[in-house]
DNA sequence: AGGTCTTGTCTCTTATAAGAGACGCATGTA
DNA sequence: TACATGCGTCTCTTATAAGAGACAAGACCT
């Protein structure tokens, strides 16, 4: 999220694209935050207030939500000072959802999978370098184990994300891996070394379960769906509360990895 | 879609955007017909081809969608040479939804109209001066009458047109509507008093129906759904075959009015 | 009624991105 | 084997868009 570039110097040996240090910043890169961040905060927001999130001046700032507008990428909110996405952009992304099977037939296997087994169900995609939930139903608790469409997290924090790096070698996932990914909310750190082992291990046994990585009471489930043999697209993911029996998560396992194949066939 | 803009000269009296005839063009400009493009073609397309088709110059379309795939807004298909939409598009336009309570509600209503009646309904809001297909839900019937979300036609064509346009002053609406959009499918010329007075008629008795104008053999019948008193934020619409009996038309006249009062009142 | 913010618009300068065009490398086809 | 056509990358120029900053108008405090 907008990690207040101007501030934090480069994480060592991340991308080496050279900053001109004090220099004018192109057009459609400041759109490309402007939708970054409306993504982040999640609601409409005042157009000054976006430019000091982004650091942008703000006459730049004006013009380019005037011409998103004008598009309709962007719509001013009731009050007519806030803007948040437009429809064009869900449009546009109901165009991509059309045009992608896996994506498609994968909304519907993860609602009838959670309407089945009562869980909180997930699609997970890796998108720039991050796990990412593309789609979600919640279970059927009366305390629900939910999360948003869209949440981005560090890839070491869930299970899926050991089945998504399956495949790659050592210098990719390094490359995709930073300092901060490692350390879990409570503050533990993982070891790059022993991430690395479990994706190998994830890669071979066609599954993955990870217990209060995310947080203390929740053990996530997860199988991958190949687009290609050995091509891990995306991964299908089930959330149950840590206590869930042996038992009942090795059935829940089960299913799930039928259901991850079955997707894979495209 | 990508009206050959070098070519036609521009429609007497339309926007008055100087064009300084040979300049060049902003990229966030070419960016938007980039995805304009490709939400009409309707899949992933060669970068060669699409500069090709928005007269762009090839090594700008290179370095944009290269760009635009390194933003996730746009992604490689399959076989390595052709784009897309992309996840992030997906995205935002999940988020558009999620905070969208109309779209999110209307989207449900019609569903659940279209399995009740079996007809094809949809629910179509206007869009830079188009009706757009926001959602739609195929009917019952062995050969069904459907439509694409995002699909765009010209106002005079629908009878959704007729309610999104009310309560606008006949300036606006001139200036909404060009002369190619008066003309129907099969040549047909609606005079815009015509169009101008049938708006008026539908505003006062809150719904609309049309035979035979997109095309031959169907009815189309719409309802407005309102954001406030007066303004017309959306419409819901029936999509029946024209030899819908009078009675039943009256039946289904009245369900979509119920339902899209029930969605006006957020 | 003065002081402090924010909002939206406008003007002007200069750093820079759009674009022309060349290049090398694949294909295909005569 | 030559010739054409499409793809992807690069270089260099100059038209232009990003940005600084000024301004008027409203909002909200004292």
């Amino acid at each position: 999220m907008q990690d207040g570039e101007a501030m934090t110097e480069w994480p060592t040996g991340s991308r080496d694209e050279e900053k001109p240090a004090n220099s004018r910043e192109k057009g459609l890169n400041r759109v490309l935050h402007i939708l970054e961040f409306l993504h982040a905060t999640q609601r409409a927001i005042g157009i000054g207030e976006l430019a000091k999130g982004l650091n942008a001046p703000r006459s730049t700032t004006y013009t380019l939500v005037r011409e998103l507008v004008d598009a309709g990428l962007l719509e001013m909110a009731g009050d007519g000072n806030r803007v948040y996405f437009g429809k064009k952009l869900y449009l546009y992304g109901m165009a991509y959802m059309r045009g992608n099977d896996l994506l498609r037939r994968g909304r519907q296997e993860v609602d009838t999978l959670s309407r089945e087994t009562g869980e909180t169900s997930e699609l997970c995609m890796l998108q720039s370098g991050r796990y990412t939930i593309v789609h979600s139903s919640p279970g059927m608790r009366p305390f629900r184990i939910s999360s948003a469409t869209g949440l981005q997290i560090p890839l070491p924090w869930t299970a899926s994300g050991r089945l998504l790096l399956a495949g790659l070698e050592r210098s990719r996932i390094e490359a995709i891996i930073t300092e901060d990914d490692l350390v879990l909310p409570d503050g533990r750190k993982i070891e790059l070394d022993d991430f690395i082992e479990e994706i190998a291990k994830a890669r071979v046994t066609g599954y993955c379960v990870t217990s209060g990585l995310v947080d203390a009471y929740t053990k996530c489930l997860a199988a991958p769906v190949f687009s290609a043999p050995g091509k891990v697209e995306a991964t299908m993911c089930l959330v149950v509360p840590i206590d869930t029996s042996q038992e009942r998560t090795g059935e829940l396992v089960a299913l799930l990895r039928e259901r991850a194949a079955r997707l894979s066939i495209s």
